[in-house]
DNA sequence: ACCCTCGATTGCTCTTACAAATTAACGCTT
DNA sequence: AAGCGTTAATTTGTAAGAGCAATCGAGGGT
């Protein structure tokens, strides 16, 4: 880890400071000099280092004046919440259904078309493009919703189910564990808004996502058995090292 | 507005070249050494804006190598988009509904509690308060979900309200036109809550939304009838004036 | 008690210099 | 002629030192 540069090592370090306390929001850090003779660095490395804090807002540097902590860590503007699997499935559930009952009620043929090819994609044995077209085909549908702010949610929510490193092995390990019943699925969805029934659309997306809580459940079920295995073996190889003494 | 730093205004102006496509995405833009005589500045305070652009995204520092417009311009990565507050309202409406729902199965009685504290305080005369008793309100009721996907969610839906500016002038026009009917429908979702009922949550918090968009709607037509109006006026005025000649 | 001035502190920019990483050119080998 | 390794030039990264400008606080004058 310490191959990044330098200023951007300080600037971790004084970031981690801020977060433990050592510099409580709205205090004034140390001066330039200070800090540098400090940290055994050049004035200059300090200096890029509070400019990178600063641009990210963790600081607010005044002229004349000195370095301050920010009063509001910009913690939560960006990063995305520890949520799990489950709580993004559920959510998804019931926020992506509700975005298929709008567009059922508005999609284009050319969308439509679009989706069937999608899932045409889908079947491929090549994860990544099967992966990039389970994504374009929610995405296909949340912007057939005509709401922006739907389409953004459901962007974000995506971006949870890769992003947070918990989730996506999560998702990894269900999802394509049987293509066939994931194809099923998506055909029932593109069906209904073929149709365009909202009704069934909705539903036909909750089903989607129940299904997948649930082999989530089992999946995670066996994980637990296997280490509950694990442990006996361990603690019985233990017991009989032990039993044996000398 | 030329008194902020020197860095800050190469800063910009990169950025600016980046936005006008005089440095397109994925090129390499000149050495610090150059850029640093074309903007008559020293090595330092290039280097200082080049800092501040890869903190936020916008570049990627290559040492050894040179200075590189980031492929993926971070607007869309932190920024909420532009929704209108139609948009926005019917997309609180189909998920905080869902909340609702979700929390009608797992509320606690203090929350319960909290919430009948809260419809108390969103009667204040002072709107500040009543504006942070209805966010509190909903983030309550959102917690009680027990999702935290679903929180995050509400939460930047609120971002939305508050923070783009034709939202929140539509907002702060409608919201409180009529107190009493506002406090009515929080009254009904909390006593859907108070009954654990689900169904009747999920009911009275899309009504809630709905009489809100509809209100929304007269606003805009009476806003849209001015305006025809005062066009009206206007040239009944030049014509006037016109119609006199010498 | 208030305001003003002045000096010390601190951030801001420049210059010069050298180290480390990368890239491109060159020459060698096959 | 094509591929490959070495070298040299280019570029970023860091250091040290200096002077300038903005800010803040103490002290003096009203």
């Amino acid at each position: 880890m310490g191959k990044q540069r330098l200023f951007q090592d300080i600037a971790e370090k004084i970031s981690d400071f801020i977060s433990d306390g050592v510099f409580p929001p709205g205090s004034r850090l140390p001066g330039e000099r200070d800090l540098a003779e400090r940290f055994g660095v050049s004035r200059v490395t300090i200096r890029e280092a509070a400019i990178a804090l600063q641009a990210v807002g963790k600081v607010d540097i005044r002229t004349g004046s000195g370095i301050y902590v920010s009063d509001d860590q910009p913690a939560a503007q960006n990063a995305l919440p520890e949520v799990s699997a489950f709580e993004l499935t559920e959510a998804r559930s019931l926020i992506e259904a509700e975005a298929a009952a709008l567009a059922a009620k508005s999609i284009s043929d050319e969308s439509l078309a679009e989706l069937d090819r999608l899932i045409e994609e889908m079947a491929s044995s090549d994860k990544e493009v099967a992966l990039a077209a389970d994504r374009e085909f929610h995405a296909v549908i949340a912007r057939a919703s005509a709401n922006k702010a739907m389409v953004y949610t459901i962007e974000t929510l995506w971006r949870m189910r890769e992003e947070l490193p918990t989730v996506k092995s999560s998702y990894d390990v269900v999802c394509y564990d049987d293509a066939q019943l994931l194809a099923k699925e998506h055909k029932d969805i593109l069906e209904a808004l073929k149709a365009r029934d909202p009704v069934v659309a909705r539903r036909a997306m909750r089903e989607h996502f129940r299904r997948l809580i649930s082999t989530m459940l089992d999946a995670s079920e066996k994980e637990a058995m296997r280490e509950v295995q694990q442990r006996l073996r361990a603690s019985r190889v233990r017991f009989l090292d032990s039993s044996v003494p000398g």
